[in-house]
DNA sequence: GTCTATACTTGGATAGAC
DNA sequence: GTCTATCCAAGTATAGAC
């Protein structure tokens, strides 16, 4: 058979195009979306500038690549995280230690670059919308998941909270990366812990489940 | 005196320069950063592209002085309204009219572009970080404001109460261009108001200064 | 699949005429 | 102060050699 030299030639293209896309990833942390030109990337990668036509096509279609590569990662890491939280208190927890990872890993800087970046390249802005609902979705369903451990309804309607959570994430990284200072985004995070510590105390975590506060 | 000369010229150029910072935000909303060259924003307003490096020495100087001009109008319509809103609820009907009229007005959309732009422009990041510093201190004497009409101590330190509001409303922003639907951003600060009123209802407002709460 | 070379386009910026 | 003409750098994308 033909495969055994094929099935290589194919892995040798697979690793480039994962290369590519890395390199994309973090041309698109460091530099934005106005700095993410095929020339820029190649430089990152040490690749030539031409193999991001060959595999991807266009520059649009690689940095959509990217987007996808670092969103279906960070997205495994949040499951992996969130599932385990069965509070509101864990959930607050879990988030933001998935968010200081993300300061590091870039992903949401990736994100809000490319949001960004939909306004200056046509039919780009549709793309990202598709790639932005699983995220949406996600935190839907985690809150969905923690309130109903609440003691009371929740006063707010789950996919409402969903979609100013995703806008604060994106909000925080935009000024965080600004003047390089992660203080303050610091310091709300540890706010929303010691509220949800707060909320705890007065109204009482699991009161469905503990039959103590029937 | 040849100043009765002088000063028509200069009036003229005045007149240019504000024609040019018009287009620049015009530019920036539609075409975002990315789209902000000096040739298309010279094809918005209908001038000659040298124009903008007579009288602004480069693109970026003329895109920073863009966000001074949009800045320095809603930070007037802001105060405008903000002023005089005296308990929370006013406060956050303020916010929701106000940020309704920016959907239109463009002005956290410019900023929201420039953010993310500075990325991939040196010495952007640290005169955006300028400019966005008086909307923190505005914010924080707001929530300051109203916060002492609260019955109780604010569970949250103002300043970083304050930075999350700014990062929330680049975040809404930036989600709700994307897919041209303002739909759930409404939704969001109609969920705010509500909530607002909740805590009044719970709470009671005024407290401090009505004598029936002691 | 990868590289070199190159065609073509757009953009920043300046010189010089008006 | 404004316009035309132009230079130069950087980018997308393709052709063709290896």
């Amino acid at each position: 058979m033909v495969e055994a030299r094929t099935s290589t030639t194919k892995a040798r293209g697979e690793e480039t195009r994962a290369r590519i896309v890395e390199a994309a990833i973090q041309t698109l942390k460091r530099e934005g979306f106005g700095g993410a030109s095929a020339r820029a990337i190649a430089r990152t990668g040490g690749f030539n500038q031409a193999l991001v036509f060959y595999h991807f096509g266009s520059v649009r279609d690689l940095l959509l690549a990217a987007l996808d590569e670092t969103s279906a990662r960070r997205m495994a890491r949040y499951r992996e995280v969130v599932d385990d939280a069965d509070d509101l208190q864990e959930l607050v927890a879990a988030a933001t230690e998935v968010y200081r990872e993300d300061l590091a890993s870039g992903h949401i800087k990736v994100l809000a670059e490319m949001i960004a970046g939909a306004s200056s390249m046509p039919e780009l802005g549709s793309e990202i919308v598709r790639r932005i609902e699983p995220w949406i979705d996600f935190t839907s369903d985690a809150i969905n998941r923690v309130s109903a451990t609440l003691p009371f309804p929740m006063p707010v309607p789950p996919e409402d909270a969903a979609f100013g959570i995703v806008a604060l994430f994106l909000g925080i990284e935009l000024l965080t990366h600004l003047d390089g200072d992660g203080a303050r985004s610091d310091r709300l995070f540890e706010l929303a812990s010691q509220l949800a510590t707060m909320a705890a105390l007065l109204f009482g975590t699991h009161a469905v489940s503990d039959p103590g506060a029937e």
